[in-house]
DNA sequence: GGCAAATGATTAACATGTTAAATGGTTAGG
DNA sequence: CCTAACCATTTAACATGTTAATCATTTGCC
């Protein structure tokens, strides 16, 4: 921790250092950063299982979307996986040619695509399932399960909270209240 | 392979979900998932602001790491910013070249890179910052000041408890409890 | 001093996030 | 009907996440 700062106020840098002061919160408290370090938190845990399987995050995270129904279509999958279109679009491309899902065009709109997972995608959930289980369990363990749904449901509830805000749009900068 | 996608049927359909059962969890209630839709309703209130500025929220991150000191090296911002070294390479030249920062190399060791921000960068934080702060505080009066505190709180100690965990390795995928 | 190992930073390569535009298909008004 | 508006999906373009490799420098050790 020990950081060889040899700054004073008149050291290298740049010169006259007095206008710095502006006035924010430490940003490393800030709530989009303390969400973003709990999340990688619990991501480090799951990410060598997943690697291990040749799987990314967002492509578990589609699989198990599409395990849990019959048939889905793209916009309502991107809903459920919280992806993006675009990245959507890449991953099931991707996913498709490895044969863990498959694709056919909706019969009444010839627009809409609908997705399933294949007999290779269930079997690969099946192999990853057990351990992923076992880390949640862990975690679960650890942090203890009352407290971790009482996390949950603070995280729901500021979800709805936001939900309900409207966002400021650019043009006005100060006009939110 | 011969899987039926009888019409409407998206839901839970009695018919032909036998293979379909793995025993997990609903993974739209799992805490990846509701870190990362929380963190997303938070982001989403302050990307047009950002975005009307001309930055990133990463770019934004690092001004506002480096306005809280004289100087920095890189390996030190990387952790302050919580950016992966890469990334963190890539947007310290683009806001080189906006002359946002500035940048020189370590007198005592040629290896390490000193990085500041400029009167520019200072300039564009005062521009940004009371839109910033004022979304800021309309999160909070919506979510409750006692409540968020109370959220941050949980939120370190979740990251405190999986810092202790040591991450399985590959090689030995059941092998976990 | 000299050299292998370690270190700080960058580059490479690929996957995803993000916004805008393009591509087909569908629906509503005239 | 016919076309303009709309809709679902994909593609494009650029920024970042992620791991591995590279490059230059420094350190440890004999």
């Amino acid at each position: 921790m020990a950081r060889k700062q040899s700054a004073k106020n008149s050291g290298s840098g740049p010169a006259g250092v007095a206008a710095r002061r502006v006035p924010m919160r430490d940003f490393s408290r800030s709530l989009p950063m303390s969400l973003l370090r709990a999340r990688e938190a619990v991501m480090r845990q799951f990410r060598p299982s997943l690697r291990h399987h040749e799987l990314t995050e967002q492509q578990w995270r589609i699989l198990r979307a599409l395990a849990a129904v019959e048939t889905i279509e793209v916009t309502e999958l991107a809903r459920t996986a919280f992806l993006l279109g675009p990245s959507l679009s890449r991953i099931l491309r991707d996913l498709e040619a490895r044969q863990l899902i498959e694709r056919r065009v909706a019969e009444a709109d010839q627009r809409r695509a609908v997705v399933s997972i294949s007999a290779d995608g269930l079997k690969l959930i099946a192999a990853v399932a057990p351990s992923s289980e076992a880390i949640y369990a862990a975690i679960t363990k650890r942090f203890g399960a009352r407290r971790l749904a009482e996390l949950q449901e603070m995280l729901a509830a500021l979800e709805h909270s936001l939900s309900a805000m409207e966002v400021a749009e650019e043009g006005s900068v100060e006009a939110d209240q």
